[in-house]
DNA sequence: TTGAAAGCGCTAACAT
DNA sequence: ATGTTAGCGCTTTCAA
């Protein structure tokens, strides 16, 4: 079903099927409504991709992920929601979760849409540094780099982490382990800035055998918990920071396969506060960002970043503390 | 950044340079290396868009959706690890969730993308019998009618009903209301029918008054939600069972500002069990559907249909009742 | 081994 | 008011 079927269909060229469907002059009326007929008739519905190729603008903005997890779908409502009633459409496009060369995804996947099929970009924490060079307004949230080049949206990673692990050294904890995140990603290292921060604040020195890099994925998490929940030498932690929920709730996992009762024996907390830390076995008590609302801001500033009009460069987002169920006071000691 | 930027940065033709990223025969191995050089340093990346106007296949699957809610985003979570390994990459197309013209987006939004951007789809809810005319494999989540034409994936919506309702008079409740889901979709209607089915079989008569049309949003709940917990006659009811957890979740805010207390003087369950239901206050009684299942099945009929080594056509998956804390014995009669 | 040229579906400038 | 034509970036014959 392409413009040229509607054209025959019709007895006219498809330069004038072109013009009834965008609404430009230089045509009859009573060809337009013929056209007009055969187009509803047929169900024809100009492509995309052709259209895209030829037009400078789609009206269609992009978002780009590594994959559709509890974290990126959180932002996809946020900017679902704030697109309603602005005459853009959304498109998520999760390039390179698929095995092969998963670095540089964020690159290729913007080579490959921008220009043609999107008019911007919203990217999901991207591991390099975005060049300007697609030449479409790009947004990066929870980027790999502190503030620099690209427009960024994300929050308090550092502040956050410091009111988490506060919060266990007020419940009495000493020996508190961090399962860290993706070396790759500023946020994992803000994140462990804030736990040290806490800990020296404290006057609690830092076992180094305590401090794991966790990835931010259940799979990468395993080992690392698994060690610091089964110390080949020396004490368990009695409570563990992980830097984000999804791992938070595998260290769950592994807690309850080991025997140990949380809080009573472990308390755990995560950071991000998607919506599976409610409902996991017991409620996790984590960092909440505003993901939703990053998500409507990153929305908001690449639309600005299209009209013309940006406002600020970077936007970063308070976080809060929620208490659940995951943390306890910390056990005696034996 | 064209392939003719790195044609006449490399000093070959358009056409050779095709050929190397395409992995094409006919190339000599010093040209080869040499575009590869200038592709590399240029960051070239093809065009999905041209590419796929000129391709037969994309190798990308697209999932229509008419918004990102917590019921889509459920789903496209199980696609997309059902995605991983398979060659394939995703792209969630989020058409017609604007205003305007809302009926057959999922048609506009086939017709857009089918047959260049993607090789397959996945729609999300769609509200009317998907022709195959697009000519691309085509599974439906959720749809407008029963088993006919596309194959579809749901879950058993009549049984799901009926055990929540079920549940609900066990507990001695009475006076359930039903605040149905959107009049145009298959499953409000089955949950309907599982709610009077459970009631005709223990004798309960329906009080029409208390069947109302949600529409499966907070927005379209939120009027008749009122009158039902605020009925201008007779009597309220002591439970609502609610068509899905987005708009059980707005009865129970409603409840709260009704300062009705929930589940001692109202008992609520939803339908669906997005995380979501299980941190709103109360934490909800819900019907669970196997959303990340019936994703990665989704995806998995539609790839075998790509294959052309298609299965089944129409794959129902069991509900099951998760009991949390919005339900509680039938407060005794005044 | 390489390149010229056609064409994918569409829009826009131009000609009739 | 309508049609002809060029061209968007790319792949694919086909000819050199």
């Amino acid at each position: 079903m392409t413009i040229s079927d509607v054209a025959r269909a019709a007895g006219v060229s498809v330069a004038t099927v072109s013009k009834v469907v965008n609404n430009r002059y230089g045509v009859s009326p009573a060809t337009a409504e013929r056209v007009l007929g055969v187009v509803a008739e047929l169900g024809y519905e100009s492509s995309l991709v052709a259209r895209s190729l030829r037009q400078r603008s789609t009206n269609v903005v992009g978002v780009l992920v590594a994959g559709f997890e509890p974290y990126s779908t959180e932002l996809l409502k946020g900017i679902s929601s704030a697109v309603e009633g602005t005459g853009y459409e959304l498109l998520a496009y999760s390039g390179g979760s698929d095995g092969g060369s998963m670095v540089g995804w964020e690159r290729r996947s913007l080579s490959r849409l921008a220009g043609t099929l999107i008019d911007a970009a919203i990217v999901v924490t991207p591991t390099l540094v975005l060049t300007e060079a697609q030449g479409i307004p790009v947004v990066a949230i929870d980027p790999h780099t502190g503030p620099e080049g690209t427009p960024t949206v994300d929050s308090d990673n550092t502040s956050g982490a410091r009111e988490a692990v506060e919060h266990l050294i007020g419940l009495g904890h000493r020996r508190i382990a961090h399962l860290g995140g993706r070396t790759d990603l500023e946020s994992a290292r803000l994140r462990e800035l804030g736990y040290r921060q806490a800990l020296a604040a404290a006057g609690i020195e830092v076992d180094p055998g305590w401090v794991r890099v966790g990835g931010y994925w259940p799979e990468t998490a395993d080992a690392p918990a698994r060690e610091l929940l089964d110390p080949p030498s020396g004490e368990r932690p009695t409570a563990v920071f992980a830097a984000n929920d999804q791992s938070a709730i595998h260290v769950l996992e592994v807690a309850a396969e080991k025997g140990l009762r949380v809080p009573e024996d472990l308390s755990v907390v995560g950071f991000d506060d998607i919506p599976e830390s409610a409902s996991c076995t017991p409620p996790l008590t984590t960092v909440a960002q505003p993901l939703h609302r990053m998500g409507a801001e990153a929305l908001r500033m690449v639309l600005d970043l299209l009209q013309g009009t940006p406002r600020e460069q970077h936007l970063r987002l308070p976080t809060s503390l929620v208490v659940r169920s995951s943390t306890g006071p910390a056990p005696s000691p034996r």
